[in-house]
RNA sequence: CGGGGUGUAGCGUAGCCCGGUAUCGCGCCUGCUUUGGGAGCAGGAGGUCGUCAGUUCGAAUCUGGCCACCCCGACCA
């Protein structure tokens, strides 16, 4: 396991600031946990997003944009939704700089307060329920099933680079439907997209709950999430989908008129996830030596890097990689040339190795005479020389293997680090090992603060279709009716 | 907001106790040799020592104020 890395992603930054992303944005509290996401980075981002975005569409949704700011009137509708985020919103109260009298630069123009106070959206459900109300008269406008990528601020009191920056890159769904069965339907619906994204494409194993009353987003009746175990034995909320109920159609009065002709409240849903992602994604595969991307999600899936002696040499080598190049394109796989002259060869390797290039291949006058290639797995790091016939069906196969390889690593893992705990001591033992603890709890709050108090280990959550037996709760011994996830969480 | 720490070249640092105009590594530039795992040699560029004030003939170094950042906690996707 990769010890150093792990821990603290911010930490590696040797090769995961200069090439990932880069944090110190400008020296300015303002600005402090934004995150700059340099090119490489984005391009996973990218390819998160289009994958995301075609399972939403193949789910019946569709794409919608709505405005950053919102008026501060908006988020005081929902009593729990203020409560939960008024701590953290960065407000705008003015519209105009002007020049300082004393030639000390600009100030705030005081003439050009604003009224009424603008927030910078730190999740959209009250502007999105305020537009609503004016799309849905009737049953026949239901289901109303859209989603918005957009950025999202949150003041945190303190950041962690990907896992909780100031702001950050997400989407957001927002659905209105015409019964409470429909909605918990689309919410657990939603859950699985994730699920299923996380393990298809992340290679990431989750499990999928429901949190329990403390943990739930500000304004749900129900929020149901996806949790990872990052290598570290931390726990890693992955993405979360909500059943709102009525509260933002009362909140926002978005009535309907259903079949009977009765006017009724609009049952709603939400679901996102975030920029949280990549952060997951290094802090499940990565190792020393940097990045592990799997190919379903990496930008460049194979490398060429050709060896050689002079420019002659190059020209000649080059018209077999590219022969080679074109060959793997046509199973719909990218591969990225790199012929440049300012680096040599070792030490391009060292750098698609940090960049998580799932396999490298490398060509010289060797290869030319003998017809083979030299083919690297960045996953086990493993070199083979293989022929260069049938060489884009080969390529194609590996890429699969470390695909399903990753997921395998990682489902292994996760299973080594989930414990059942009977008893307080061993409860807090196994915390100590890091994973996730299966334990008894009498289901009160009280006693879910107290834990976390005690331990600083929350109740992930309480697994879907989760085994019902009886037992005591680990810490007040009250009879339990089931087991729930305890860990310590990013 | 509480507790701790740090600010010296693009990055990472030495020097500070005991005052005399700044050390080393990475990176960058030039040239030659190299190229199957992060090249070698030679030469070179780059610094208001966070900031303001004080002490002093003289301050990176001593004193005081301010600013910024980091870590730990409270909060959280």
């Amino acid at each position: 396991m990769a010890k150093d890395f792990t821990t603290r992603v911010e930490d590696y930054s040797q090769w995961y600031n200069e090439l990932v992303v880069k944090a110190d944005l400008a020296d300015h509290s303002a600005v402090r946990g934004c995150m700059v996401i340099k090119p490489y980075g984005y391009a996973i981002w990218e390819k998160i997003q289009a994958q995301l975005d075609k399972m939403f569409k193949e789910t019946g949704h569709v794409n919608a944009y709505f405005p950053l700011l919102i008026p501060k009137s908006y988020l005081s509708k929902e009593a729990d939704h203020v409560e939960g985020f008024a701590k953290e919103c960065a407000v705008v109260t003015h519209y105009r700089l002007k020049n300082a009298e004393d030639g000390s630069g600009v100030i705030v123009d005081p003439e050009a307060k604003l009224e009424e106070e603008l927030i910078i959206r730190p999740t959209s459900e009250t502007i999105i329920w305020n537009t609503y109300r004016g799309w849905i008269q009737s049953y026949r406008d239901l289901p109303l099933l859209i989603n918005q990528w957009a950025n999202v601020v949150r003041w945190e009191m303190r950041t962690r680079l990907f896992l909780r920056t100031a702001e950050f890159l997400w989407q957001e769904g927002h659905t209105a439907h015409a019964s409470k069965e429909e909605a918990i339907e689309e919410s657990e619906k939603m859950l699985d997209v994730y699920a299923t994204f996380a393990e298809t494409f992340m290679a990431m194993p989750v499990i999928k709950g429901v949190k329990t009353k403390n943990e739930r987003f500000a304004g749900a009746l129900e929020t149901y999430c996806v949790e990872a175990l990052m290598q570290d034995g931390k726990a890693l909320q992955a993405g979360t989908s909500h059943f709102l109920g009525q509260n933002f159609a009362k909140a926002f009065d978005v009535k309907f008129a259903n079949k009977e002709g009765k006017q009724d409240y609009v049952w709603a849903t939400s679901w996102g996830v975030s920029t949280r992602l990549m952060g997951a994604l290094i802090m499940t595969h990565s190792d020393d030596e940097g990045l592990v991307l799997p190919p379903n999600l990496a930008p460049i899936q194979v490398v060429i890097i050709p060896i050689y002696k002079g420019q002659e040499q190059l020209e000649e080598i080059s018209k077999q990689a590219l022969k080679i190049k074109s060959e793997i394109e046509t199973k719909g796989i990218s591969v990225k040339y790199d012929d440049r002259d300012t680096q040599k060869p070792g030490f391009k390797f060292a750098e698609y190795e940090f960049k998580g290039v799932p396999v490298r291949i490398a060509i010289g006058p060797r290869d030319l005479e003998n017809g083979t290639i030299e083919v690297a797995r960045r996953d086990t790091k493993e070199k083979e020389t293989l022929q260069q016939q049938d060489i884009a069906t080969k390529i194609e196969h590996l890429l699969k293997n470390i695909q399903s390889n990753l997921y395998q690593k990682a489902i292994d893992f996760r299973s080594e680090n989930i414990h059942k705990a009977d008893s307080w001591e061993e409860f807090e033992k196994l915390l100590d090992q890091g994973g996730f603890i299966s334990a008894h709890w009498d289901g009160t709050p009280e006693t879910e603060e107290k834990i976390k108090e005690l331990t600083k280990a929350t109740i992930r959550c309480i697994p879907l279709n989760n085994k019902q037996e009886t037992g005591k709760c680990i810490l007040t011994n009250n009879p339990s009716t089931q087991r729930v996830l305890f860990a310590r969480a990013y």
